[in-house]
DNA sequence: GACCCGTGGCT
DNA sequence: TAGCCAAGGGT
C-alpha cells in the first residue's frame, strides 16, 4: 500500500483517468438547464439509471420547464410518472416547482440549506444539486458512494455489529478526499465506479482502477444471511404494491372520470371479497392522505380518481 | 430510529 | 426462485 500522504491523490488521479474513458454518457450530464438536472435527481432516487433513461425524455417533453410543471394538473403529472415508482416523488417535484416559482423567482436556490427545505429534496439531493447545477466543490453521498468509500477506507469508516456503515463517517471521508478542482467529475466518477465495477454483488475488482489502493480488493465477503423484514400487506403481497396498483388503474381511467369503489376493487385485487373491504378502504385512505388520489361520495358508493 | 413509499431486473 | 437491489426522503 502506498504511503498514506500520497494515497488520496493517487486514488483521485486514477479514478478521474478511468472516468475519462469509462464514464457513462448520461443525458443529464453536461446539461445546463437546472430544471432538467433537478428532474433527473428526483427520478434517480432509489431508481436504476436504466429506468430513468427510458422515462426521462418523455417526462421532459411533456413538462419542459418549471412553469409547465407547476401549472399542470396533478393528475397529468402522476400519469407522466407512470413506470417510475414511488409516486410521492411526482407530487413533491411538482410542489417544489410551484415553490420555486412563488418564492424563489423561478430559479433553484443555490445553497444546501435552502434546497433541503424543498419537498423531496433531502441531504443527498441538495448536495448533488449544489455540485451538479452550480458547480461548487461539495461532497455527495449516495448508496454507491457509501459502498465505494467504505471499501476504500474501512478504517476511517466504521461499521456497527451488524455491518452497517457509519454514514456520517462517509460524509467526512467524502469531504476529505474531494478534489476541489474536479468536484463534479469526481462525484460522477465515484457513482459510476459504484454502479459498474464496485457493485454490491460480485464486484469486478480485476477491472477496478483503484484496486492497488483498496484494502478490500478481492476480499469482499458475500453478504451474510440478512434479516428479511416483513412488510404489512395482504396475502403475502405488500400494501405498497396494492397502492401502486390503485394509482396505475386510475391512470388508465379517461380524463377526469371517477371509478366506483367496487370497479376499482376488482381491478386491484382479482379475488376481492367483502372481507377485504376494510383493508382496501385503509389503502385508499392512505393514498388520499398522501394526495395521490381523490374521493367523493355519490349516495352510498365511493368514487375514486386521480387528484385534480 | 424504525418504518413506509413502486417497480422491475438480477443472481 | 425468492430475496436483493437500485443517484433517498418523509414521518
Amino acid at each position: 500500500m502506498p504511503a498514506p500522504q500520497h494515497r488520496q491523490s493517487r486514488i483521485t488521479g486514477a479514478l478521474l483517468r478511468w472516468y475519462r474513458r469509462n464514464g457513462r454518457a448520461l443525458p443529464w450530464r453536461r446539461e445546463n438547464d437546472q430544471y432538467r438536472i433537478l428532474v433527473s435527481e428526483i427520478m434517480l432516487q432509489q431508481t436504476q439509471v436504466r429506468r430513468v433513461l427510458e422515462l426521462y425524455p418523455r417526462f421532459l417533453k411533456r413538462f419542459p420547464t418549471f412553469r409547465s410543471l407547476a401549472n399542470a394538473r396533478t393528475s397529468s403529472v402522476i400519469r407522466a410518472w407512470r413506470g417510475m415508482g414511488y409516486n410521492n416523488r411526482a407530487l413533491r417535484l411538482q410542489q417544489t416547482a410551484r415553490t420555486i416559482l412563488q418564492q424563489h423567482d423561478g430559479k433553484l436556490p443555490g445553497t444546501v440549506e435552502t434546497l433541503q427545505q424543498l419537498p423531496g429534496i433531502g441531504r443527498y439531493t441538495a448536495h448533488a444539486l449544489v455540485c451538479f447545477v452550480f458547480g461548487e466543490p461539495v461532497p455527495v453521498v449516495d448508496t454507491n458512494i457509501i459502498r465505494v468509500l467504505s471499501r476504500l477506507f474501512p478504517r476511517a469508516i466504521s461499521r456497527d455489529r451488524s455491518g452497517k456503515v457509519n454514514v456520517e463517517a462517509v460524509w467526512t471521508a467524502a469531504r476529505s478526499i474531494l478534489p476541489r478542482q474536479n468536484a463534479y467529475r469526481w462525484n460522477q466518477a465515484l457513482m459510476d465506479l459504484g454502479a459498474t465495477i464496485c457493485t454490491s454483488f460480485n464486484p469486478q475488482c480485476d477491472r477496478c482502477p483503484v484496486t492497488a489502493f483498496c484494502p478490500s480488493a478481492f476480499r469482499i465477503k458475500k453478504r451474510s444471511p440478512g434479516t428479511k423484514k416483513v412488510e404489512p400487506g395482504r396475502e403475502g403481497i405488500p400494501n405498497r404494491l396494492y397502492r401502486g396498483k390503485v394509482v396505475e388503474v386510475l391512470r388508465n381511467v379517461n380524463g377526469r372520470r371517477f371509478l366506483s369503489f367496487s370497479h376499482l376493487a376488482k381491478q386491484v385485487k382479482p379475488n376481492y371479497g367483502e372481507r377485504d373491504k376494510r383493508w382496501l378502504r385503509g389503502i385508499l385512505h392512505g393514498l388520499e392522505r398522501d394526495g395521490l388520489i381523490a374521493t367523493k361520495r355519490r349516495g352510498s358508493t365511493l368514487l375514486v380518481s386521480l387528484p385534480e
